[in-house]
DNA sequence: TGCAACTAATATGCATTTCATATAAACCGT
DNA sequence: ACGGTTTATATGAAATGCATATTAGTTGCA
């Protein structure tokens, strides 16, 4: 089946008078009687009632009318909605984000976004960074925000990835509303020596485990582990709970009730967030969202734009 | 745009590989490479992102692959249900019939039907016997239920409607459940005589007002009009609020309460009820319509299944 | 009843499209 | 570097689609 017979079909089912059909399809009679009558053939029915002198619509030529319509019309739908999609105006994004990002500035930038592009469906995935870069690489998700070090670098399994750091985030120290460090912020690092600390497990995120660990054993700190979770939700519940400090690489935190942030005294190397995606990606969507996160940071932290080449190598 | 290219790019998109592709297709590579091209051209945009030795999607690829698989599908959807139609076995059949049909056994036909073929639409208008013919003429309905009698025959505005009669209702005396005839059927015509008389208007059917009119005039009985009403609920409300009998012609009825019903002294000419539809009404569903009534009325009364051929004239 | 008009179907030839064969060019692994 | 593999290009043949000319049946009117 074709749909241009099936657009000489309406055209003559709207006209009923075949020589009238031709000449608004820019042809002539004979050839649009012949592709109606292999229309006919290939379908097995007949459409038109006709005499040498009038044409009408069979019951059936009816039904398949509507059906024609819609297809259509469809078809129409189809390459529109692709070239939106083309055209980056509509369609899906899968990114990756890690499950503390909630309570980072990310969610505004997230939100500038689907305001400017108010057809795009985003897909947020909570992953890890290791976990951003394995989806990255199946093709799960688009773009990844993860945290990294220029130190540890990222771990990735095959590929070269772009990435464009956007945040570069100072550790925040989270501590019981009830601590004392609530009223008075430790002055020095020494301060957090064998405080009770609340991790985020390793498997929750290996850079971020790895960062905390050197950062302890960099300052000649002692870290005592009091207890491990795999969640943000949870290292902040045990914290509120008394049960501890945690460290946490935010810009800015709506902090829950129970605990209280306070900038730590600087602490290098930095930690960065990126974002992340495949070169090979020439989706207009994905160049729409990186365009408007550079566009966002831009008057906010000129540093912030500068732009890095570095592919990631598997480690 | 063609479906036939759709079919070509699916498959590619399916194989990725030219060759296995033209394989599958029947064809050779380099004309399927061409049609791609086309497709590729005509569209706007690149498909596949292919070197001289692997191919594979681009991203608006990936989009319009989902666009055109669903196009695919439903072309051959609409085909099949299109068949279904004409085989009929779906669709949608508009038949009339007349507001007090609800009380005969044609509620039973219909269910007959639609338990026959389940994936079958029925819309049932409700109608006058002559609205009914003015209806199947503007192809409003496929098929009506209209009450004639072999003296007025049917006002037909213009063309020839095919008939078979399928019912031959005795009139129904309907009166009050606190009137004497509850306990004392009339065993003569002229104990009717005086009582008061709930009557449809005639715009409600034409048929049946003259028919009553004239029933009483033949028989020599005076008639009481008490009350007009244009629905046989608000009849039938009249009467058993006591306020006066009426006449139904009907076989059998699910008597509302305060009513009683008994059969009349036999009435001649009796009144009929027939199946009519327009004989240039080709479809399948109606003649599946039309054969399910014949085939019901076959075992109960054989004498029903008399077929009549005669066109209707206009008045 | 017969003629003129109108309209769809058929016949025929040409133009375009689509396909196959042959070949070239690029890429990959050895 | 070279052979195998894969896509792209070139070219001719077959098929398809279209236009012109013609036929045949229908309708309306004289």
């Amino acid at each position: 089946m074709d749909l241009k017979r099936l657009r000489y079909f309406v055209t003559v089912a709207d006209e009923l008078h075949f020589g009238r059909a031709a000449k608004k399809l820019g042809m002539t009679q004979p050839p649009l009687s012949q592709q109606i009558q292999l229309l006919e053939n290939e379908l097995g029915m007949r459409l038109f009632h006709r005499t040498r002198r009038h044409v009408e619509l069979s019951s059936i030529g009816k039904v398949f009318l509507a059906e024609a319509r819609s297809l259509l019309k469809q078809s129409e739908e189809a390459v529109a909605r692709t070239r939106r999609v083309q055209r980056g105006e509509a369609g899906r994004l899968s990114i990756g984000w890690m499950p503390w990002s909630i309570l980072t500035p990310l969610p505004y930038i997230i939100r500038e976004f689907c305001h400017r592009f108010p057809e795009v469906h985003l897909d947020v995935h909570s992953l890890s960074a290791e976990g951003q870069v394995d989806a990255l690489n199946e093709g799960t998700i688009d773009a990844g925000f993860v945290l990294w070090t220029s130190d540890f670098g990222l771990p990735s399994r095959s590929g070269r990835l772009k990435t464009e750091i956007i945040m570069r985030p100072p550790l925040v120290l989270v501590a019981p509303d009830s601590h004392r460090f609530a009223s008075h912020a430790p002055l020095e690092l020494a301060e957090l020596a064998n405080q009770p600390y609340i991790l985020f497990k390793r498997e929750s995120g290996q850079v971020f485990y790895d960062y905390v660990i050197s950062f302890y054993q960099r300052n000649g700190i002692q870290l005592n582990i009091r207890h491990e979770a795999d969640h943000p939700s949870t290292v902040l519940g045990l914290v509120a709970a008394g049960l501890g400090i945690t460290l946490l690489p935010l810009t800015s935190m709506h902090a829950p009730p129970g605990v209280v942030c306070c900038e730590l005294p600087a602490a290098s190397p930095r930690l960065e967030i990126a974002l992340t995606w495949r070169p090979q990606n020439d989706s207009t969507l994905l160049a729409n969202f990186t365009e408007t996160i550079r566009e966002y940071q831009r008057p906010k932290d000129a540093a912030m734009d500068k732009k890095t080449e570095n592919g990631l190598k598997a480690g």
